[in-house]
DNA sequence: CGTACTAGTCTTTTT
DNA sequence: GACTAGTACG
């Protein structure tokens, strides 16, 4: 059993502990990945698992992949037998077989969000909804929480008593549903949920699977919700050979419905499980780990374990605090680029981290400058361009008769002069003949109204036709060429003189690839498996190792991966933690980010860079952030706190007030933590909710950014929270410049400004923000 | 029916 | 600031 001695005791543990519950409390780096490899290979070596009868479920497609190379080396062969994929890809494979128990076909196409929000604003038009009083979006986020928590609409509707906007959103929970099914689609929480539905409804299937699964193993378990754990539950419960592995300082998919406690209680749930700890982390430096120990110890809901390391004390974490967001991108290439040069590292070994997407952009204009090889992992995913959808639209419409999203996505593209008051017609016809959307452009002829354009929608449902009868013989990448040739969709493209139309060619081919590579794969692979496989990817999936090349991309999205040098960046109040988290009333938001940080910090192996600006253009406002709080809770003496260079910030040859050589930077330390400043008021030191500024207004433009720092001084004396009050109260009359004068109804405090409710005598009720509106008082 | 402009919204994070 | 949906016009 060679294999095995190159485990540490705890590690070897659990491997070992074959039968029964186990949950495996790996902490960053400890080897959990190689720990589940050598459990499988284990098991089917010593223990004489068969394969088949193993089922392992990994967060991304990625992961699997990573897993199942994994237990193929270490065994030889016989891995191919094994169930490694995500929960979602799991599902799938499952509904395909027994969906048409729950009334569903089996071909039924996967919604992404997009598509869901296409649905909702559908159902929004139909039913006359305001989307002033709720949006589309609170209103499917509600239905997905409502999913992962296993809530039908009956019990939505139930729970919600006579809550006004809870029986609208039950209402259209039940509508959305019914839209769904009518459609033969599933939306990403449906497959979980329809899962667990189908093993309620039909025990025979479940046992099925239950006797296939015999030893189930979950990764990144604190990322679960309830839908999820129901459905692990349900396979389990009659071997109960069920091992988990995760970290709950790692848990950072809240949003998404993960349910903490599925790994804080899951010895309440299997009272005889084992649980083993692994400390011991393979991956960073000790300074790095104490840094890590230390932002985490600041959460109260957690497991306490300790992370160590024999790898020896490393550099210290380097801080740099650079004035505006370009300077920090230039920071981070400039390093980048030196580091390279020096030998010191590869472009491969190096990450780069933000919390959301759009730091991206800077970022990569740096990298696009300097020349150096980079990859972006998230952002718009690739399956949701628009010539994609466009493309996948036309299969779906080929491959699922009933897609009425898809249909109408493509009936007049390209163009073929059928528009929005013929799909209205169709529409209407559609659903007062109880038919799907394609079935009535069949009917084409018969729908009142319609006149010539009938023909062009004869043709549209014979050119359909076609592709149907090439879908049997056609590979899949010829079945894309026929559309594109049959359409001349690339050929629209070509001539169109949009700036990205080459890019979007080039997207399309590369799709062409992709299908290429599918067809080969998947010799067996039909058009659905082929939708289904794309409607599931992540974009982490398309990472190529081997390239040299820095990867950009998201705390969220870095999880899981290990890098020899990462640079955060954006570590800014209102950036990392973000603006929602430090206002939301739940001081749990607060710790999901601290998590966040605990994931970002853990992913370095050697080097550790934290950048924070002092100036950034958010959403079209320069904000001035103070450093962030995660920084502060990293222990002094493991921060080099090499100041960025000790310029003044100027802009535009001026130089702004209220910046000394170095005085922030030294101030940024002193201060105590969470925004208690020192007694200098200089805008830097204001808390974020005091730092947001106006609008920038052509007509000030030059000067803007000394003016902009010369307000915020202002605001932070004049409102304790920084806020500045209006000068005008409730009742009195005001003058707009562009609404005339009116008067106040309403001021109401929101957590970035002050909200302004005006009865304009000319235009009537306004609602705007008080330092937007820069109302006049009279 | 298609285009060109305007107004409003938006950002956390993703399978 | 960037994108998108909605509207007015040809």
């Amino acid at each position: 059993m060679g294999y095995l001695d190159t485990l540490n005791p705890r590690q070897k543990e659990a491997v070992m502990a074959t039968d029964g519950p186990l949950l495996i409390l790996a902490g960053a780096g400890s080897g959990k990945t190689r720990v589940l490899v050598h459990r499988i290979a284990y098991l089917i070596d010593k223990e004489g698992v068969n394969p088949w009868n193993i089922l392992a479920i990994t967060f991304t497609n990625k992961a699997a992949e990573e897993m199942r190379t994994r237990v193929d080396t270490l065994i030889g062969q016989g891995a191919d037998s094994i169930w490694v994929s995500t929960f979602h890809s799991m599902c799938v494979r499952i509904l395909r077989r027994h969906i048409d128990i729950l009334g569903y076909d089996n071909n039924f196409t996967i919604y992404d969000t997009d598509d869901s929000k296409t649905v909702m604003k559908e159902l929004f038009k139909r039913l006359s909804i305001d989307n002033k009083y709720i949006k589309e979006r609170a209103v499917l986020s509600a239905i997905s929480s409502a999913k992962d928590e296993l809530i039908s609409c009956e019990e939505y509707k139930k729970n919600c008593g006579s809550d006004y906007r809870g029986e609208v959103i039950g209402n259209l929970y039940a509508e959305y549903e019914e839209a769904l099914h009518k459609a033969n689609a599933l939306d990403f929480d449906d497959l979980i949920v329809k899962t667990v539905e189908l093993f309620r409804r039909a025990p025979q299937v479940l046992e099925n699977y239950q006797e296939r699964f015999r030893y189930i193993m979950v990764d990144e378990y604190q990322d679960t919700n309830t839908a999820q754990f129901e459905l692990v539950s349900l396979l389990a419960s009659k071997y109960r050979n069920l091992c988990v592995v995760g970290d709950d300082d790692q848990s950072i998919y809240k949003f998404r419905g993960a349910n903490i406690s599925n790994i804080l209680d899951f010895e309440k749930v299997y009272p005889e499980a084992k649980v083993v700890k692994l400390e011991q982390n393979y991956r960073s430096t000790q300074n790095i780990l104490d840094a890590a120990n230390a932002v985490i110890a600041n959460n109260s809901e957690r497991k306490d374990k300790s992370l160590w390391t024999d790898k020896g004390q490393g550099s210290r974490i380097h801080f740099r605090q650079v004035d505006t967001a370009y300077e920090e991108a230039d920071a981070v290439t400039d390093d980048i680029a030196g580091a390279v040069r020096k030998g010191q590292t590869r472009y491969g070994d190096c990450a780069v981290l933000y919390r959301t997407n759009a730091q991206s952009r800077l970022l990569e204009e740096a990298f696009v400058r300097e020349g150096i090889p980079y990859n972006i992992v998230g952002g718009v995913n690739f399956y949701s361009r628009r010539e994609i959808k466009d493309i996948l639209a036309y299969l779906k419409t080929i491959e699922n008769a009933s897609d009425d999203l898809a249909v109408k996505r493509i009936i007049n593209v390209p163009k073929r002069s059928i528009g929005q008051t013929t799909v209205n017609k169709v529409s209407d016809y559609a659903l007062s003949q109880g038919l799907s959307f394609f079935a009535a452009l069949c009917e084409a002829d018969r729908i009142p109204g319609l006149g010539k354009t009938a023909s062009k929608l004869t043709a549209f449902v014979n050119m359909i036709r076609v592709f149907r009868s090439e879908e049997d013989m056609f590979g899949i990448r010829q079945l894309i060429e026929s559309v594109i040739s049959t359409t001349g969709y690339v050929k629209e493209l070509e001539e169109s003189d949009e700036e990205d139309a080459e890019d979007r060619i080039e997207n399309i081919n590369e799709l062409i690839s992709k299908a290429e590579a599918y067809d080969e794969e998947e010799s067996e692979g039909t058009l659905t498996d082929f939708l289904a496989e794309v409607s599931l990817v992540a974009d982490i999936d398309s990472v190529e190792d081997d390239a040299d090349k820095v990867l950009l991309m998201t705390l969220h999205g870095a999880k899981g991966l290990e890098f020899s040098r990462v640079y955060i960046a954006g570590a800014e109040e209102g950036v990392f933690p973000g603006m929602a988290s430090i206002y939301d009333e739940d001081p749990t938001a607060i710790e999901e980010e601290r998590r966040l940080a605990y994931v970002g910090i853990t992913r370095a192996k050697d080097e550790l860079t934290i950048l924070s600006a002092k100036m950034r253009m958010i959403r079209g406002e320069t904000q001035y952030n103070a450093v962030s709080r995660f920084v502060k809770e990293i222990p002094e003496e493991l921060l080099d706190n090499r100041p960025a260079g000790n310029r003044q910030l100027t802009y535009d040859g001026q130089r702004l007030d209220g910046y000394e050589e170095g005085s922030y930077e030294r101030n940024a330390f002193k201060s105590s933590p969470y925004g208690g400043y020192a007694d200098r008021s200089d805008a830097f030191r204001a808390r974020p909710k005091a730092t947001i500024r106006p609008k920038i207004t052509p007509e000030d433009t030059k000067p803007y950014i000394s003016k902009a720092v010369a307000s915020a001084g202002s605001a932070v004396k004049a409102g304790g929270n920084g806020i500045t009050h209006p000068g005008y109260d409730v009742g009195d009359r005001v003058l707009h410049t562009k609404y005339g004068e009116g008067t106040v109804k309403n001021i109401s405090l929101e957590p970035r400004d002050y909200k302004v409710t005006v009865e304009f005598d000319a235009v009537g009720q306004k609602i705007m923000y008080a330092a937007f509106a820069k109302l006049k008082k009279l």
